[in-house]
DNA sequence: GGAGATCCATATCTCAGGCTTATCAATCAT
DNA sequence: ATGATTGATAAGCCTGAGATATGGATCTCC
């Protein structure tokens, strides 16, 4: 059996006519009569009595309209589906984000694509730290992910969208909270915490702040994300450096001061390279589109490949 | 699309390995190869992403993959219903029984029916008069009757299926129902009560009986079905002679008495002679088999067109 | 009641296109 | 490097879907 044979029973069960449903296929009569007369064929049994003056279904017939009818709507169905599909209009996106950046792209990214696409799915992987998002974006497991570079390796495309400075976080009650601003010499004798992994990319950035202010900081915890960071922080167990977007992020206790010389970490979006998902694609086109690539330059220099390249393998 | 796309497609999908799929379909690989080429040019995206080492599925293709599943299961399924139907395993009988057939032979055939066919649907129109049955029957809206001949009308094929005497019900406070026995001459001074319609085929019997005993009855009231007769008999306003089988529906304050000369009445299956729905051939099948064609002759003699047959026009 | 109209089936022919075989190009394994 | 594996491409065959012409049955309408 075949689509034509449904299609054309379907015309001759509706018209209850060979001719005008041969019309209506844009086919002659005899070849219409002799596709149902398959059909039948093939299923065993008539689906029509039919006489010269009239045209009737039998009950098989009457209960394969009934189906055929279904099935062709199922694949009409089925066809738009992969189209809209194919068009990036509908599908799943799995994005991840940094810890820092889920308080405020998180918002924008979620918004913006809402509305340009209301078909895509957001499958989100919040609190992320960059090695994380890099191999879940090697191994498939992600499509799209807003991380802190370095970063490299031909397989990923990196998009700078944010260029934050680190900022102190410090509980309210510590010394330094009394000042506005502070300097990276103010910090020498602090107590720090860092992330989890010295692969972390925060924490890079962090202990290259201490090194060109001339000191090596003394680590008193490691917390896996800024959601344990932070309350570790309020407990005054230590100060930490954190990208200013976590500022988004407020709890109690804690307090946020700049560092007038401390490291810049960028925000960039990443993707595989020859990654060919419609959704993706669509995703990055409106993302685009709603202006979110410009903070800063578009084409982030694939520098020294870091440390992180390993993390892929 | 063809189905042949979607079979192809579905091959492929499964097994990621064209040469695979196309062994599994018994079919050369490049005109596989080609099929799926043909889908994707029709849906306007690639399906798979191929290298000659590996076959993945596009996102696209994913979302086709489960559609196409469906649909060919949905097929595979209607073709089943269909050959189902036609063999008359499936399916719907309309089927009539006169008022009295209704207590005795109603039950012996819908369990029948629902033991040996276990997919049939039966509507059961009950306490549905001789003359109401041959319409239904000849307009279409039923399928078999269960009623009371003489009928006839090459249109309609009958069968004899059993033989009743007309008995007595009377009230039971009726001085007749001190006898065990009563003749058609006991019965001249009583009030009648008839069924509605001067058509009736029992009627016919009732008037043929006294016309026979030399009188001819009083008729007190009429009643539309042998429910209403027989409390209009309970409370007294006339006797009424009724198929044998009506004692098998009881009713308080009715008793029945045999009548020595008092005329039979014949119960026969009635179908349209051209019908050829394989519910009813089944259903026709599986009672002849079950043994409840045998109580008279199988031929019921077409004999004189009756008043019926005008019913049916 | 006969002539014409209507409508589905049958017969025959044609040609598009689905399938085959043969071959190539790319990738992987050893 | 070489052979094996695998999907794509090329070219030819041949089935079978569809077109045309016609037949036969039924209905309509003078």
């Amino acid at each position: 059996m075949e689509l034509r044979h449904l299609r054309y029973f379907a015309a001759v069960a509706e018209t209850k006519h060979f001719g005008r449903a041969a019309d209506r296929l844009h086919l002659a009569q005899p070849a219409l009569s002799q596709a149902i007369r398959q059909l039948e064929g093939e299923l065993g049994t008539p689906l029509f009595v039919r006489t010269t003056r009239q045209v009737d279904l039998t009950p098989a017939g009457e209960f394969l309209r009934e189906e055929a009818a279904r099935i062709l709507a199922a694949i009409d169905d089925s066809v738009r589906g992969v189209r809209r599909i194919a068009e990036g209009r509908q599908g799943l996106l799995r994005i991840a984000f940094t810890g820092s950046a889920a308080h405020t792209l998180l918002p924008r990214i979620a918004r913006t694509v809402k509305r340009e696409l209301p078909g895509m799915a957001l499958e989100i992987h919040a609190d992320l730290l960059t090695p994380a998002q890099v191999a879940g974006l090697t191994d498939g497991s992600l499509d799209l992910g807003v991380l802190r570079p370095p970063t490299s390796g031909d397989a990923l495309t990196l998009r700078t969208i944010a260029r934050d400075p680190l900022v102190l976080a410090v509980a309210a009650d510590h010394p330094l909270a009394e000042k506005a601003e502070v300097s990276m010499a103010d910090l020498r004798t602090e107590d720090f915490i860092l992330f989890v992994g010295s692969r972390s990319v925060v924490n890079d950035a962090v202990l290259r702040s201490c090194r060109e202010a001339g000191f090596t900081p003394t680590v008193a915890h490691e917390a896996p994300g800024t959601t344990v960071m932070l309350p570790l922080v309020a407990a005054g167990l230590g100060v930490a450096l954190v990208p200013a977007a976590t500022r988004a992020a407020p709890l109690d206790g804690v307090v946020f001061r700049d560092v007038s010389d401390a490291a810049y970490l960028d925000l960039a979006l990443a993707w595989r390279t020859d990654d060919t998902d419609p959704a993706l694609l669509a995703v990055l086109e409106v993302l685009e589109a709603a202006g979110l690539f410009s903070p800063t330059t578009p084409d982030s220099a694939p520098d020294s490949a870091t440390e992180l390249d390993e993390a892929v393998r």
